[in-house]
DNA sequence: CCAATTTAATATGCATACTTACCAACTAGT
DNA sequence: ACTAGTTGGTAAGTATGCATATTAAATTGG
């Protein structure tokens, strides 16, 4: 008994695990984020993107609805506007209808740094992945995708 | 000129940036870890885990060098261990060469908990893609160990 | 052998992320 | 109109992650 436990034991291996190899991928896609959208000039984070990105596209949305869009919990999203209202790329306004709401806006300044910003992350989606080929990184992107589940943006 | 800028923008889809469905997936993958483990009556992270698995296997690494094992930095890794040392299931010793260095060391406790845990890491590879088929996950896996380059463990 | 450099941890600061709890505000049902 | 339940936002707590600075200890070069 005790020998198929130190057998099972050496066969774990931590970098056949999907969770791992998951959570590395996403460290290395992260980080070209972050030096690629720093090389050009842009102080800001894959998340903060996706918010900006979210709102050029939703003018007005609420917190919650924005963090249900981009798949964060509202907390998180909370904090993560909170920075973007600090750098000046978005504003924050009462709902009108529902006083509990808060309605978020890119500022003419959002705008512009979203309009420069799209292309180079369209450009990235190549570095992110340097060692796989076109056709491979489409078929890592399908799978992906059909792994979360269908949902319409 | 605009109605390209606002062409682009508009087939600017987030949900198609690799970057974007990457972290989704991390996402996804983290919740399940900690839904099952938490299940099982484990109250760990897999980052934890993946220091547990590793100090099991080597036992007595200093926290540089366990660092570089599961690519953390060094101050992401000393975090853990210190919160893994308060739940009493590492130990830190002061090297005896070299009095810079800790070695760490898995607790009675932590080898019983790890040897507890494995199976049912293992068990979990499947859930964590619940929608892919047993290919797809094989074909993933190998485009993401492909994506990050061969790394020995 | 000692100064200069390198290295292992820790500390600090910023930015995520998620959970639970809470308050204020809205809605539905009676 | 009143209550019960729901919802939007925030706060507090825990846990990553990374960059940079600091401290202490080891190594190396002259």
């Amino acid at each position: 008994m005790k020998n198929r436990v130190a057998a099972f034991a050496m066969n774990f291996n931590l970098d056949r695990m999907l969770g791992h190899l998951i959570r590395r991928l996403n460290q290395q896609s992260m980080a070209v984020f972050h030096a690629r959208l720093k090389y050009t000039g842009f102080d800001i984070t894959t998340v903060q993107f996706a918010v900006l990105n979210t709102l050029g596209k939703n003018p007005g949305l609420d917190q919650t609805t924005l963090a249900n869009r981009i798949a964060y919990d509202r907390a998180t999203t909370g904090g993560v506007v909170k920075r973007l209202e600090q750098k000046k790329l978005v504003q924050r306004l009462p709902h009108i209808d529902d006083r509990r709401a808060i309605q978020i806006w890119l500022s003419a300044e959002g705008i512009e740094a979203l309009a420069k910003m799209r292309p180079v992350v369209m450009q990235l989606q190549i570095e992110i992945l340097p060692n796989l080929t076109t056709e491979e990184r489409k078929t890592l992107q399908s799978l992906i995708e059909k792994a979360l589940g269908k949902k319409a943006n």
